[in-house]
DNA sequence: TTGAAAGCGCTAACAG
DNA sequence: CTGTTAGCGCTTTCAA
């Protein structure tokens, strides 16, 4: 099958391709009958306009770049699914790259897509990210660029974000509702943003409501496992017989933690409750099923595709870009892992 | 910053453009000294080429297509992530896609992939694909198509597949030479080819092994979820109450049947076996942690670029095209829902 | 060793 | 209402 271009309908039918674009393209001055003509010609002959032409014309290519720092993961899964659902509605492909939570390659991803002349940027900083010199300078040289869920304050752009310390607080007031008095906290390492704040709302939860903070109670998960629930258990347990409550990073952590007390025979949620981090898909199927905080990864993504969406309509028509910072709200989903208030 | 073109360099260095373009290419016919000069030029300038540009000149994209039915699925996403990693390695971007097992939108993706000039094609089948008159047309089209894990065998290109069958009959086999004598099996709705092929492998197992199939024994969850497997126990264990193994479709469902038992207290594996299918990541948390077959969605992401690529290559050069079948092998990842042999 | 020129396919300002 | 023309930025043939 030949390719068919605006030349050839152009010269069959003894037109310009002047003429041809423009009826294709429904421009007010050209004349139904000639449209109609040009428009049979171009379907019958299945014509489908040069995207690379038009993009070298046009200066787009209807196409983002969106970087994930680990793809098979249940959060960023959903956020891809929520990135390419906007993305798609609004006639914008996706690339997707994986930064592999590597500074160097997160770097790589970013320069590639822009050579790749990519409309815009969707990132998720990696957590080995130390500066922002090759973020801000993609700033600068425009090119559309909106964080996601692992930001930083000290870049300049749009972001779209959970409020961990929030959420956090919300964990553990929930956990102190339930009748709870002594709660542990297992945390991810020192560094990431979200586990800082994680860890604030911790503590914040505990202060208002005039339980003392005791930092032996905090335990780090370095690598936020199931391993590292399991293992952490059995210090908690260890150093605080009397622990009543652990309110876990994550969902894979918590259920670590899940498995590690009822191979003790301790009672959940009597003896001790359990809270999690993000609502994941196996939190529905422990037995009990965790308790846990939503973790709105798809509508993440379809907020961060719009956001950059905007963005990029305001520098195409020469707009001042006003960045934002959107905060989607989470909640807790009550399970059986935590009693009733 | 304004855009470094090769002309810029070109009149500041006050040669051709096409000398330019030679230069930074390393063509024999330019001299070191000119190549020294453009280089460092292009350099201190930041010069990107325009990769619409290039796209244009050269009829290729470097950009390939995934159409995926489900994003959220771990299966689906190591997948995903193996071709993008394979596609990263050669220098090829991924634009991604879900058809969301609807035949309507599998049409729709592919017709836009070919309308952006895509250099190639990797598609799983939708469940509910009837005919592939859509596929062929794109072939005919001499777009570079290689499907995987869902696919067809009439349709003549390149293939990614696991054996389900062979996966089926080895899953079956095991349970039997753990010491099962009455194995039920739950397989998905009746028409897509894997759960057909798991079915037929589990059938020959048993006759294989002189145990008469018995249609009874086989039940259908037609969503192949959680509930799908919690539910149809109650049902089997009605029916059979002499039941001695499950082979499970999935692992998810394999789940379901798991909490069913311990909920009705019967234990596992010494009453009841139960094997899975995929080796998600759930399996290796429940407990007991699940014996299944790994699918390897990871490496057969890889090969599906791997494949893709080589007939890329082929066509570029005017090569004929062969497709090629490829098989990629699963096995039994034995774990405590089953007996040991 | 270098450059002029054509052209990939499309768009849009402008002229007729 | 239609066509001419120029050009987006790059590559490559052919001539100098």
């Amino acid at each position: 099958m030949l390719k068919v271009t605006l030349k050839k309908i152009a010269s069959t039918l003894g037109v310009s391709t002047a003429t041809v674009s423009k009826a294709l393209k429904d421009y007010p001055d050209i004349s139904e009958k000639t449209k109609r003509k040009v428009k049979s010609l171009a379907v019958s002959l299945n014509y489908k306009p040069n995207s690379f032409a038009q993009s070298l014309r046009n200066q787009e290519s209807k196409t983002i770049g969106l970087i994930i720092p680990e793809i098979v993961h249940h959060f960023f899964s959903n956020i891809i699914n929520g990135v390419i659902n906007a993305a798609t509605r609004k006639g914008y492909f996706v690339i997707v790259l994986q930064s592999d939570e590597s500074y160097e390659s997160e770097k790589k991803q970013i320069q590639l897509l822009i050579e790749k002349n990519i409309d815009g940027i969707l990132l998720s900083l990696s957590d080995k990210t130390v500066d922002y010199k090759h973020i801000k300078q993609i700033i600068n040289q425009d090119v559309p660029i909106v964080l996601y869920d692992k930001i930083s304050k000290s870049i300049n752009c749009s972001k779209v974000i959970i409020d961990d310390k929030k959420a956090a607080f919300n964990a553990t007031e929930y956990l102190i509702k339930t009748g709870c008095k002594k709660i542990a906290h297992i945390r991810g390492p020192l560094k990431p943003q979200t586990t800082i704040d994680r860890f604030i709302g911790y503590k914040k939860a505990l202060e208002e409501h005039n339980i003392p903070f005791d930092k032996t109670l905090v335990y780090i998960g370095e690598n936020l496992s199931y391993e590292d629930g399991y293992n952490l258990m059995d210090q908690i347990i260890d150093d605080h017989p009397d622990i009543d409550g652990v309110f876990a990073s994550t969902d894979l952590v918590a259920t670590g933690v899940l498995t590690r007390l009822k191979e003790k025979n301790i009672d959940i949620p009597e003896k001790v409750s359990i809270i999690g981090f993000s609502n994941w898909f196996l939190s529905k199927i422990t037995s009990p099923t965790l308790s846990t905080i939503d973790q709105p990864g798809y509508e993440m993504g379809m907020k961060a595709f719009n956001l950059l969406h905007k963005e990029i309509n305001q520098i195409k028509q020469g707009m001042p870009v006003n960045h934002e910072v959107m905060e989607i709200s989470t909640k807790v989903i009550p399970r059986n892992s935590t009693k009733s208030i």
